[in-house]
DNA sequence: CGGTATCCAGGCCGATACTG
DNA sequence: CAGTATCGGCCTGGATACCG
C-alpha cells in the first residue's frame, strides 16, 4: 500500500455525516427558495404558493414539512374555518441563512466563470 | 431579528439562478465529498475510488466529469500503458471551498439542534 | 488502470382530483 | 383555505459486465 492512499479522513465520512444530512435537505428543487421567501417574515400557505408561482401544492407542503421537521420553519395552525396557517422562519432557520449567504454570493460572483467552463468544456469535446 | 438581516428575494428567481445552479450540483450524492478529498491534493482514479469507498465506478467518473465540466475539477491524462490520469482542484473548486467551509460549520455547529428537532416532531406527531 | 454500456429499483416531482 | 391521495414520467444512482 502506498503513502499516497493514506488520505486522512475529512469530517464528511462522518456517520450520519452533518452537511450532507443539510445538503439532502436544502439541495432539494424547492427548500431554499421557500425559505429565502420566508426570511421576508410570516407567510401564508396560499401567499408561498403565489409568492413562488411554480410550485404545487404538493411539493410547497411536503417541503414545508421536512423544513418543519427539521426545525428551519415553525407552522401555526389557527383552528378557524376556513382554516388559517401561518409558516416563519425559526431561529434554526435564519441562522442557517447567515452562512447561506456567504454561499449564494460566491455563486453569484462565478457563476460566468462555471458558465464559460462548460463553454470551453463543450468545445474540447468538439475537437473529439 | 432586525430589518437588515432580511435577504432580498430576487436572485433565486433569476434565470438562470446561480445558487440553484450551483446547489443542482454540489448538492448531488458525491460531488462535495470529491471536492473535499481532492482538497487534499491530486489524486488518481482509483485512489479516489479507494478514499471514498462506498462509490461506483460509473458514479466516480459520471461526478468527476460534472466537476470537470464546471471547472471544479481539471483531469490530466497521462498516455501510458496502463493509463495515468490524474484529478485536481481548479483555482474555481478552490474558492468554492471557502464559502462551502463556512455552511460546513455551520452544519456541524447545529446537527445537534436539527436532529433534536426531528426527535420533537416525530414525538408531537405521536400525539396526532 | 480507468473508464463505458446496460439494466434496474427507488425517489423526486408535476398534474389532477378530492376533502374537512 | 390548506391541504391529502393517486397516478405516472423522469432522473438518480447502484450493480454488473465489458473494453482499450
Amino acid at each position: 500500500m502506498n503513502r499516497d492512499d493514506l488520505i486522512p479522513i475529512p469530517f464528511v465520512f462522518e456517520e450520519p455525516c452533518p452537511i450532507r444530512d443539510v445538503l439532502d435537505r436544502i439541495g432539494d428543487q424547492w427548500s431554499l427558495l421557500i425559505l429565502e421567501v420566508l426570511a421576508h417574515g410570516t407567510m401564508r400557505f396560499s401567499q408561498l404558493e403565489r409568492a413562488i408561482g411554480d410550485i404545487s401544492k404538493q411539493m410547497l407542503s411536503k417541503t414545508l414539512r421536512r423544513l418543519e421537521e427539521d426545525g428551519f420553519v415553525r407552522r401555526t395552525l389557527y383552528p378557524q374555518v376556513p382554516p388559517r396557517v401561518e409558516y416563519q422562519l425559526t431561529d434554526l432557520g435564519r441562522s442557517f441563512l447567515v452562512p447561506m449567504k456567504n454561499l449564494i454570493a460566491w455563486a453569484n460572483a462565478n457563476h460566468g466563470a462555471i458558465r464559460d467552463a462548460r463553454g470551453d468544456y463543450r468545445a474540447r469535446g468538439a475537437d473529439r
